[in-house]
DNA sequence: CAGATTGGCTAGCGCTGCTAGAATCCTGAG
DNA sequence: CTCAGGATTCTAGCAGCGCTAGCCAATCTG
């Protein structure tokens, strides 16, 4: 008994250990540079041994995403408990939502950028995700009008702040303008 | 002379060619199938041929880009012609805005997605590129507010519609809500 | 200790973007 | 009309990709 609980805690202490090292890798090299063969080398084992824990490159990504999203939600309720009013806790959630996209573009791309196939708007969605969304609804929902719903509000708040992240990571927006950029999006969420 | 003049215009229309069936290619069966061998055999050339007239496949892609924004420029500018207030030009056209990201998702993402090395917000930008943010910044500007600049209003309106898409493209956000989001965030950006 | 089973490895498939060098075609001079 | 020279296009191949079949060794079971 106790010998098949050591396997599976090794097994999963390796599983463990592609996730860390393909993040490593794609944070210091881009996604690019995760191959599966570096990555194996990485980890000191064959090729193979990647799909014995995962069906291909795209879920280990995923699972790379996961771990992300726990992070960003750590971030996101650090930033939400520091403010104190409805204005301030939403500037506060966005600027630490970009900020954390641009410290570390290589996880936020695996997380919200790239194809996965991770279930997202359901209630299968993996529990960190829903906690990072949560961390935005929380801010939002203060600022949500009679008529609308907070939920909505929040996907659409969400969505702008990807879309400044995403354009301005690309060099199709000037980083130059991003506060001012992210100040007039607070102002017309917030604003009644 | 003149067999110059043939021998240049017969290149430009090679050019052209194998642009249109990239753009082809792509909209069909998605950029992972546009390959330079499938490119080479559709405009019967072999595959050194494309490279005389690109540095990549990624040259390729940004001259198809080029093309797409020539086409979302005219949408819009339709769009803005049709419509009657301020606020309505504004929903005309981020509602067209979104419509061409979905029903051309491939020309899309070349456009705005994917990484091409195109000059974006400098003067050096392609002509086209700057006609389609023109037609932005001209349903912007009448709601733009005393204290805010136009230009940088219209980067974040574009950001956020932008958001929307491509969360919305990569299951990230329910389709079934997109007509509400829209709504908010035209409602956000034209209330005062 | 013998046999079954699990698990990792080697080797290789078909594909990718890209390129060096051979082959072919066209042009313009004699 | 012929033919050298130059431009142009093609064949063939490189290195690397994601992924997998099948062998081999270590481990567990009876």
């Amino acid at each position: 008994m106790s010998i098949q609980n050591r396997r599976k805690r090794e097994r999963a202490e390796r599983e463990q250990l592609i996730v860390t090292a393909a993040r490593e890798l794609a944070e210091t090299e881009g996604w690019d540079a995760v191959t599966t063969r570096r990555l194996a080398a990485r980890i000191e084992y064959s090729q193979p041994v990647l799909y014995s824990h995962f069906k291909g490159k795209d879920a280990i990504m995923a699972a790379v995403a996961v771990q992300g999203c726990a992070d960003l939600a750590v971030e996101l309720r650090a930033a939400r408990a520091s403010a104190t009013g409805t204005r301030e806790a939403l500037a506060a959630v966005a600027a630490t939502y970009t900020s954390f996209a641009r410290r570390r573009p290589a996880l936020y791309d695996a997380m919200f950028t790239h194809l996965v196939d991770l279930p997202f708007a359901t209630p299968e969605a993996p529990e960190a995700l829903q906690a990072a969304f949560g961390e935005i609804l929380r801010v939002v929902e203060p600022i949500t009008g009679e008529d609308e719903d907070a939920g909505v509000l929040t996907e659409t708040f969400w969505a702008a702040l990807h879309g400044l992240v995403t354009l301005m990571r690309s060099g199709r927006l000037p980083e130059k303008a991003h506060e001012t950029r992210l100040t007039l999006l607070v102002d017309h969420f917030s604003a009644r």
